[in-house]
RNA sequence: AACUCCGUGGUGUAACGGUAGCACAACAGAUUUUGAUUCUGUUUGUUCAGGUUCGAAUCCUGGCGGGGUUGCCA
């Protein structure tokens, strides 16, 4: 990840970092990631964390994990929890650069003293229906709170009485005196504190006043000395009030708020409030389940996370608020996996095939080459004997003419074993194809083309029967049907796609396969790439499809 | 008709006044013990109208289109 060449274009970010550096403005470059500890991290989340980890690695700066909890009622430390963990599986590392928005509490309350001193902000008492409505709208100035000029010592008594507890919830807040008519909202009087009295993950019941994020989030970049503070676009109109705050409040540097377009990847939602929907709707299995776009799910799926950094780098960095092909995502899962996955044989759904010229009793260890993309992988071995399982979808009785699979009379090559002529086709009362008769070519072992210049045209997977594994997979398709589910009237959850996970209880494995551990993925020859599921066993593994191969054989079908 | 940000092939993303390039997708073909991979080729683009300039995707003006903003959420 970092012996991959200098990209020629810098994105306009980097740009502004390599100016800042290049007019002596900053020295060193410094960024964070500053997660609300209230959800799992999801794919728009590795965006920024690509974004401001990977400016840190590159300008030799750093990146501080700053969780952003300054809300006590909707966080908990289950998800501080599972965003570490999902950083640092994503390749990055915070050091010793740990922190919490919560750890500048007492900063942050001195400051607001300070503001109120200084006459720019004030104890409002109104009700939270007054301020909203005092606030007017787009196109109407707010007016003034009534409280708005009344005395230093006033608001000072008040705010310290709210600290001490004296006060219910939402019967007062703190506001900044900024200007009620500004056409920017955000700056009609921002609320600064709030009194929630609630449980707070880390500092318990010390605090029944908690401050918002706008009066956070840039005194924490400025006391971290964070040089470019990076988020996206929704934040762009709040830069106002982020410059306000460092102008008004004695900060320790000048940190500078930059915004770039969040991730949007069509087939998909990726909104915390409707990701934690599909989970309390049981949906889906969980966070982690495989069809989710949290970074614990797409792991559990198998995607490597060298695919969702390369990925990451693809789609770029800019202000234009777009939408990527999914087809993109997979592109990345699939050329890492080509290059590292091991392969496999699994017959997904089996039929039995009698080799009637292959002795009864002989077994023979085929050997296999583990990946061809990587010879040093080197080699395994693969039983082979009389009775073994083919995919029912690589026979075909009355084959169109571009089937180059096993039909009667027809040959086909056995991967790494021999090739195999179907002889006879075995029908049950109902005429269902329940056997196939066959008989295979002793000049072919190894599947190498035999002496008198014979070709196949197809090399098929195969699985002794015998030796078999049988396992459960999981076969994943996109969760959601339609292109846009947040678009268009009704709910997402209507655009649910119903086919997004097939169960196959009866696949059958080459008997190496028992022995993946869980989280690795691998290649299922001529299939796909699959990730063994924690669910399994030795004796019954699951797998979960991370993505199929590439088919354009099924594509022409479709076509067809 | 408030403020603000943004418009480059189907989807993304480059080009910093000088040949519109790259990736993905699509479509052909070659190779292949994975109908995979790999390789080669093809199709498709500067939102519009003016202006500045020898020269404009790029600078200016206006139009059109899209996003964000009216939490005591972040």
């Amino acid at each position: 990840m970092s012996d991959e060449p200098a990209p020629t274009s810098k994105d306009f970010i980097r740009e502004i970092i390599d100016e800042d550096l290049a007019s002596g403005k900053h020295d060193g470059t410094v960024t964070r990631f500053p997660p609300e500890p209230n959800g799992y991290l999801h794919l728009g989340h590795a965006k920024s964390i690509c974004l401001n980890f990977g400016i840190a690695q590159e300008y030799g700066g750093r990146c501080h994990l700053r969780f952003d909890d300054t809300n006590p009622t909707k966080e908990d430390v289950e998800y501080v929890d599972s965003i570490k963990e999902d950083i640092k599986w994503l390749g990055f590392d915070w050091g010793e650069h740990l922190y919490f928005a919560s750890d500048y509490f007492e900063k942050l309350y001195d400051w607001a003293v300070y503001l109120i001193k200084e006459g720019k902000a004030y104890v409002d008492q109104q009700t939270a229906a007054e301020i909203k409505s005092g606030r007017g709208d787009l196109q109407t100035p707010g007016i003034n709170s009534p409280y708005r000029d009344r005395p230093v010592e006033e608001s000072l008594d008040l705010f310290q009485r709210m600290k001490a507890g004296e006060f219910g919830d939402g019967v007062m807040v703190l506001r900044a005196k900024v200007d009620m008519a500004h056409a920017n909202l955000n700056l009609r009087d921002p609320v600064l504190y709030r009194i929630v009295h609630a449980e707070h993950h880390r500092t318990g019941d010390k605090w029944c006043i908690y401050p918002m994020y706008d009066y956070t989030h840039g005194q924490s970049d400025a006391i971290e000395h964070i040089t470019h503070s990076l988020c996206t676009l929704e934040f762009e109109n709040h830069r106002a009030l982020y410059d306000w705050f460092l102008d008004n409040i004695p900060v320790p540097s000048r940190p500078r708020q930059i915004e770039f377009s969040r991730l949007n990847l069509n087939y998909t939602v990726m909104s915390k409030r409707k990701l934690l929907q599909l989970v309390t709707e049981k949906h889906v299995s969980g966070w982690d389940d495989p069809r989710m776009p949290t970074l614990s799910g797409i792991r559990r799926r198998g995607y490597p996370a060298a695919a969702i950094r390369n990925f990451c780098k693809t789609i770029g960095i800019t202000k234009f608020e777009s939408t990527n092909d999914f087809a993109l995502l997979e592109n990345a899962v699939r050329e890492v996996l080509n290059q590292e996955a091991p392969r496999f044989m699994a017959v997904l759904d089996p039929i039995r095939v009698v080799i009637t010229n292959y002795p009864e009793g002989q077994v023979e260890e085929m050997e296999a080459v583990n990946n061809p993309e990587k010879p040093e992988a080197g080699t395994r071995l693969v039983p082979f004997s009389r009775e073994i399982f083919i995919e029912r979808d690589d026979f075909m009785e009355d084959p169109p003419k571009k089937f180059f699979r096993l039909s009667p009379g027809a040959e086909v090559r056995l991967r790494s074993a021999y090739f195999l002529r179907c002889d006879e086709v075995i029908k049950d009362a109902a005429g269902n194809i329940v056997e196939l008769r066959g008989s295979y070519d002793p000049e072919t072992r190894g599947g190498e083309n035999p002496p008198d210049g014979r070709k196949v045209k197809a090399t098929i997977h195969w699985v002794s029967a015998a030796h078999a594994v049988e396992a459960e997979v999981r076969l994943y398709d996109r969760l959601f049907a339609s292109e846009a589910p947040d678009r268009g009237e009704g709910s997402f959850l209507d655009h649910l796609n119903p086919d997004s996970l097939t169960v196959l209880s009866g696949a059958r494995l080459e008997p190496n396969l028992a022995s993946v551990v869980s989280g690795e993925t691998v290649q299922f020859e001529r299939l796909g790439y699959f990730c063994a599921d924690k669910d399994g066993s030795q004796e019954r593994p699951v797998f979960n499809r991370t993505v199929g191969l590439r088919d354009s054989w099924a594509k022409a079908q479709n076509q067809g």
